[in-house]
DNA sequence: TTGAAAGCGCTACCAG
DNA sequence: CTGGTAGCGCTTTCAA
């Protein structure tokens, strides 16, 4: 089923056809009630890909993200499709599960797609990639890693602030044994809430005794990071996580433990994502805007007229403390 | 960047390029290494519309589900994409957000794309999709929704039976005042668990007063529709919950006025989701093998030599009960 | 083993 | 307002 099919039932030519379906107010009224009725009857659907080919554009944004399945992810994700609907583009998304392999290819599916804009949003990059990027032309934006180029933008969030206010707001409660919980500790922007973590706490005084663990990014991690951790023979007094994700299966691990939250254990998470409020107890965490993240990569990626292009950007988020219930004084000896 | 000037960068015909790229062991080794050095050079990203477009076949399969924020859905989709990714074909999802008109659009959308099949994992249909999909003779696979056909494949959950096995045990154990928390009360998968709650509450005997209160899919959803559910001044000693995602809102809304789980009020899920086990306390639920279904929905899509396409087919899966600890006996007056 | 050329289905330009 | 037609970039015969 094709044009030229829907054409000659209509008994118009392929161009009026094109017309009648994308620019609807060009051709006449009555021409245009006949095409209509063709498409319905033959049910045509116009094939996309030669749509795309001829037109030389595409109205599709492309998504790349480490796990879909943590909520943050998805938090920016839902915001940019919004954004893209209303605007009449579509968004496809590529998961990458953390594996750089998978990012390389993403990359690359997305650039033989030709999509309009592309947003990266993970934790694991190879420069080279920037380089591909940069040469393809695409608008991209990245998430965390990257660079700023001609036709790059770059979201940074301060992750260094975020962890900092947790560790002084946890002192400041009296506790001087805390524990990492975090995930892939080689990638870039992991490691940084675990490095900003080991700097803020060795500048405690009175000291802080610490120590990090590593597991897989999801509840399962986060509760066997905890269960290893605790096998130490370590006893913390509060578990700062990486993110709110994994803080779900520590809190539960604890539990498990027969330790209370937060009178015995306080924990923190990262994110805000909605889990955090519905968790028992509901989490201390840092706000990491993502609806905004997700509106500053749409507007990046397509900027409509009143907000012009620019550039080579750098934008740095400063996230916020959220204090819930899983914090609290730390627990006397 | 395209064939042509990969080809005479690499001094050999298009057609040469072409096969070097896609069925390399049919071109001597030492063109086919001018063409990769080519290719590298010039950072050449072939254009997936032509090649669609020129081949006729795509290696893509679309999916389409209500909500992907319902960790649901999103476990039906890993494990389409793992399965497809073996296969080397790639998987596009759409969330229609429960509104039939972006389902429509969806479909649309994946037909136009000619995507090699088609996975529709929702809960609202318009039955002249049905007939659209059937002329597109696209293979095809719903969940929940639909009709089997010709190109048409049917999977089906015994919700009946699901919700059957809750109400009993619940009754078993003395419950005899129950709610039921729901989404979407027109839609039929949902409809279905509702009113095989109502069924099942109706046998019971000695009789079980029960009440049915809907709200949004999620965690706010199913607080909310809690909140409203205890205003009305009904005390339920058991809910039963359209999805593991709404009794986590539950669970946090029942904990806000005081009642404890499952002390006061046992509350059980459906699905079987991870955070089900995560929750506080775990959830009693209804488990639905989401992986078995995303396997099948690939099989049926794309029949491996071994597995013969089975048209027409309609395969029913039964569903297991689970306890946890969020359901114990009814408490005394 | 390689090259030439005919489409794939559509858009967009140029005439009328 | 409508029709004719030249590509878009690729795959795939058919020949060489």
């Amino acid at each position: 089923m094709n044009l030229a099919e829907v054409a000659k039932r209509a008994g118009v030519s392929m161009a009026t056809v094109s017309r009648a379906l994308n620019n609807p107010s060009i051709v006449k009224s009555h021409t245009r009630a006949r095409v209509i009725k063709a498409v319905a009857e033959l049910k045509y659907h116009p094939n996309l890909h030669a749509r795309t080919l001829a037109g030389g554009r595409s109205r599709t944004i492309g998504m790349i993200v480490s796990n879909m399945e943590n909520p943050f992810f998805l938090d920016i994700f839902r915001q940019l499709e919004a954004d893209a609907l209303a605007a009449n583009f579509e968004v496809i998304v590529a998961n990458t599960d953390y594996q750089p392999a998978r990012l390389v290819s993403s990359i690359r599916l997305m650039i033989g797609r030709r999509v309009a804009g592309l947003a990266v949003v993970v934790s694991e990059m190879d420069p080279y990639l920037i380089d591909e990027l940069t040469d393809s032309s695409i608008p991209v934006v990245f998430h965390d890693v990257g660079t700023a180029r001609e036709n790059i933008t770059n979201i940074r969030v301060n992750y260094r602030n975020g962890i900092e206010k947790i560790v002084r707001y946890l002192h400041s409660l009296g506790h001087e044994r805390m524990a990492f919980v975090g995930h892939h500790a080689s990638l870039g922007p992991t490691s940084e809430r675990q490095t900003s973590f080991s700097r803020a706490v060795v500048q405690c005084s009175p000291p802080v005794e610490f120590r990090s663990v590593t597991h897989a990014d999801g509840f399962e991690g986060g509760r066997l990071a905890t269960r290893e951790l605790l096998a130490t023979g370590f006893e913390p007094t509060a578990i700062v996580c990486v993110n709110d994700f994994m803080a779900v299966g520590v809190l539960r691990e604890l539990r498990e433990h027969g330790l209370r939250i937060p009178q015995d254990v306080a924990v923190t998470g990262f994110d805000n994502i909605k889990l955090s409020e519905f968790s028992s107890p509901p989490l201390t965490t840092v706000h990491i805007p993502r609806q905004q993240i997700g509106h500053i990569a749409f507007e990046c990626l397509v900027p409509g007229r009143n907000s012009p292009r620019i550039p080579g950007r750098e934008i740095v988020i400063d996230p916020e403390f959220v204090v819930r219930e899983s914090t609290g004084p730390a627990k006397k000896k």
